[in-house]
Order: C-alpha cells, then structure tokens, then sequence
DNA sequence: TCCTAACTGGTAATCATTACAAATTAAAAA
DNA sequence: TTTTTAATTTGTAATGATTACCAGTTAGGA
C-alpha cells in the first residue's frame, strides 16, 4: 500500500483510503473496467464508498496522468493503469479490452501537423481469437 | 444525387429520401458532426426528420460500412463519411475533430494477436493548431 | 396496382455521467 | 497535540445522448 501512497503523494494529491483503494484495485485488475465495475466491485469491502467518489477520484488520477481513459467503447469509458504505451483490441462480441503490443512509430510523437499531441490511442474492433472460436 | 443513389442500392439499402439527405450531408461536411448537428442542420429543410431516423439512418450505413462511427470523444459519437483510411486529432480546448494523414503500417492488418480486426482507429488528443494560438 | 416488409416519426424509457450541497476528513499551521 | 481550512466524500437529483417501442407510412418487388 506503501507503493500507492507514493505515487499519489508524489503527484500532489491528498492520500485517502478510497484514492488508495481504487488506485490498488486498477494496479491488480487489468481488465480495463469501468466505474461501475470498479464501484461494484470495492463496495461490498467498502460500503460507505459511493458511486460519485468513484468518478471523482477516476478524474483526478487521470488529470495527473496514472491513469488513462479508453474511449474505445461506445457505452462507457474504461481505464487503465498507465504503465508503457500500448494499443488495444476491443471485442466486438463479448466486449473485452485486450491489450495489443506492437510497435507504433508515432508512440512518442509530441504533435501532428502542427497540433500539439498529449494523448496518443490507438483502437482495434473486432472478434478475438476466443469468440471467433465459439 | 444520382450518387448516393447507386451507393445504397449497390449495398442493398432501401433508397429513402432520408437517407439520402443525411448521405449528402455527411459526403459534404466532413467535420464529424454527431447525430444531434446532422438533425439539427438537417430539420429546417427537412421539417417532419425525426431525430429516431437519424439514428437509425446513421446505424444502417455504419452496417454497410459507407460511413465510420468515431468514439474518440468522451460524450458522443461522431460519423466520418469513408473513404481512404486515416487517423484523426480532437482538440480537447474545442472540440474539433482533424484529419491527420500519417502512414500507420498497421491501417491495412487483419488481425493481431490472432484477433479478427474490422475497424482500425487511430486517436490523437491534444490541443490543435489554432487554439494553442489563442 | 397491390402487398408486405422495411422504414419513419414521436414519445417514453434507459443508463452513464455530472451537478450540487451538506457532512466529513487530510494535513498544514499554530 | 490541537486547531483550522480547504479538499474530499457521499447521496440524491439532474442531465443528455441513445435506445425502445409502436402506430402509421412507404419503397419496391410481384
């Protein structure tokens, strides 16, 4: 939990036991959920925890870039714990997020014709090699 | 006119006035608009369109993949007339969505990681060109 | 011209997310 | 350690894009 502590402490962000909570649960959880899974999952060890806290604190650890928001599904937006840079794959058919690791050559690229870049995503859609096998 | 006509019919769609007007539409703004500005630019020529339709129209043509659903805004979906495969650029100041042509050498894969790919979507966000000048 | 499945339009429902305000708490200052 | 204050948490209500539903209309083949 220690771990936790420092990344937030070193961002500048106040250390609460829900920020500690949620942080630990994306590190562990690499399933790119969304809030409400997250909320639905942490409330039953947390019941006091509410569904706002969950949006809020999702906000301010993207704002301070240790997380980041997948727009890739059209109903709701995931998050990642933001380690390497990396694409994903979003299936179509039972809506898992996968993770793709190839090389991009414009990963690093700091803007495009002249706009500035601070995100950089990279999106497939279409049916994983699981569903495709029934 | 003549043209949307025979890129319906060519994909088996029923050819409904509607349809082509939302068709032209989006042939001649290529500014992503989302389903809520085609309804609204469309309404004052177009008086009994219904906002259902628009959906509907928009969802039938993405089937036939004659136009691409962008969800790399966070609130709505905005459509791209389609054509030759390319990457786009939101500006998170206002809101513009910019076609960047860069070479991907991933835009033509049909599958990674053994996962079939139907639709590859390339997001940049950032600040654009012109708002960084104020 | 007729017939039928497909399409349209209007309203109501859904559901993720945000707004708001009162109560609580982290952590800096005394 | 205690005090103080701004930041955070919580629950509820509001928002807004999208979908569900269904009655009425229409495209286009027979």
């Amino acid at each position: 939990m220690e771990k936790y502590v420092h990344i937030l402490k070193g961002k500048g962000l106040k250390i609460t036991p829900q920020r500690l909570t949620i942080l630990k649960y994306l590190d562990e959880n690499r399933t790119h959920p969304d809030a409400d899974i997250i909320y639905n999952d942490l409330k039953s060890m947390n019941p006091s925890l509410s569904r706002t806290t969950v949006y809020n604190t999702l906000d301010a650890m993207r704002n301070i870039k240790i997380i980041q928001e997948l727009t890739i599904s059209k109903t709701e937006t995931r998050y990642d714990y933001h380690t390497d840079p990396h694409h994903h794959f979003l299936c179509m058919k039972c809506g898992s997020i996968i993770d793709v690791d190839i090389k991009c050559p414009h990963q690093d690229s700091k803007e495009v014709d002249g706009h500035r870049i601070e995100e950089i995503h990279g999106y497939f859609k279409g049916i994983c090699k699981i569903c495709s096998n029934e």
